[in-house]
DNA sequence: CGGCAGGCGGTTA
DNA sequence: TAACCGCCTGCC
C-alpha cells in the first residue's frame, strides 16, 4: 500500500517513544505490528527533500508483494488512521511554535517535526505504559515482546519470523504473578494482572473514563493512555524529560505549574507539543 | 559495589 | 499540593 504523506519521518514517528513494537532495519524501514497486523513501513522520498518533509509511505503486509498492490479498503483504512493520516501537521506545528512566542517550539519543530501520533490500541497501550514505568525503552520492547510471545495470539509469520499481539486482558486476567516471573516485569507483574482483572470486571469502559482508576496507573502512565490509546490529543504525560524542558527552557519549576502551563499554550494539541519537546530533549541532551 | 532508568503507591508535612 | 522512600530488574 502507498500513502503520499507531508510532515512525517520514520524515525520520529517510532522512537519518539509512543510505541514499542517497531524495530528499525538497516535499510531504515521499520517491520513490527499494529495491533495484530505484522508489516513492513518505508518512506521513499525525493533526494533533495528535507529529513521529515515527507514522501510516500509504504506498507507491505504479510500478504503483500514488497508494498506494490493496493490493499483491501479494509487494510488502506486501517492503516491511513494508525498512522493519522488525515490530520495536517503542518498546521498544527505553525499553530503551535505561534502559540508558544518563546522561539522554543520553534526549535523544537526543527528537530522532530516529523512526528505523528499513532492510532494505537488501548488496551495494548494501557499493558505498554504499566510495563514502561522507571524502566528504559530497550527493555520495555523486550518486555512487551516476551510477554506477547508467552500469552499472545499468533499473528502470522512476517520476514521468516512468528509475530504475536499483546495478550488480551482475558488471558492475563487468568493469570497468576507467578505466571509472569519469566518475563521479569519486576513488581509491575502484579499491576499488569490486577488491571487485567479489573478490566475483565468493568469493561474498557473505565480506561475511557479515567485510565488512573487501574491500579499501577498513575498520572503519567494515564496521560500517556489517553494520548497514545485514546488519541485525546490534548493529553500532555508529564515525565523526567518533559520536565527537564519545562525547567531549563520555561523555567517553571512544579508539576502543577507545568501541567497549566501545557493547557494555556498548547490547548487541544498539547500532546503533539509534548512529543515535538520530548524529542528535542533527548536529541539536544546527546550532545550537551 | 552503589547509582540509576521515560513512575507508582503509601506516607508525611 | 509536593516531597520522600522503597521497589524488580538490568546495565553501568
Amino acid at each position: 500500500m502507498r500513502f503520499e504523506v507531508k510532515d512525517t519521518c520514520l524515525e520520529h514517528i517510532f522512537e519518539c517513544g509512543q510505541c514499542f513494537r517497531w524495530d528499525r532495519n538497516e535499510d531504515g524501514s521499520y517491520s513490527g505490528i499494529a495491533a495484530s497486523r505484522p508489516a513492513n513501513i518505508r518512506l521513499e522520498q525525493a533526494p533533495e527533500a528535507a529529513p521529515f518533509s515527507g514522501g510516500t509511505l509504504i506498507v507491505t503486509c504479510a500478504d503483500g508483494e514488497d508494498g506494490t498492490d493496493e490493499g483491501t479498503e479494509e487494510e488502506r483504512d486501517f492503516w491511513y488512521d494508525y498512522f493519522d493520516l488525515g490530520r495536517d501537521y503542518g498546521k498544527i506545528k505553525r499553530e503551535l511554535i505561534g502559540r508558544d512566542g518563546s522561539g522554543v517550539m520553534e526549535r523544537a519543530v526543527a528537530y522532530g517535526g516529523g512526528i505523528r501520533i499513532l492510532r494505537q490500541d488501548p488496551w495494548e497501550m494501557t499493558v505498554s505504559f504499566i510495563i514502561s514505568q522507571n524502566n528504559n525503552i530497550p527493555r520495555i520492547k523486550k518486555n512487551i515482546r516476551d510477554l506477547s510471545r508467552a500469552f499472545g495470539e499468533p499473528a502470522g509469520e512476517f520476514e521468516g519470523e512468528m509475530r504475536y499481539a499483546v495478550p488480551s486482558s482475558a488471558v492475563l486476567a487468568g493469570l497468576e504473578e507467578g505466571d509472569l516471573a519469566d518475563i521479569r516485569l519486576g513488581y509491575r507483574a502484579r499491576y499488569l494482572v490486577e488491571t487485567a482483572r479489573c478490566i475483565e470486571e468493568n469493561g474498557m469502559g473505565m480506561v475511557y473514563e479515567d485510565p488512573s482508576c487501574l491500579c499501577g496507573v498513575g498520572p503519567k502512565v494515564a496521560s500517556c493512555i489517553r494520548l497514545f490509546g485514546l488519541h485525546q490529543l490534548d493529553s500532555f504525560p508529564i515525565d523526567v524529560w518533559v520536565k527537564r524542558v519545562m525547567s531549563e527552557l520555561y523555567g517553571l519549576d512544579k508539576p502543577a505549574e507545568m501541567a497549566a502551563f501545557a493547557r494555556d499554550t498548547f490547548g487541544e494539541y498539547g500532546g503533539i507539543a509534548q512529543q515535538y519537546l520530548f524529542y528535542y530533549m533527548r536529541e539536544n541532551s546527546r550532545d550537551l
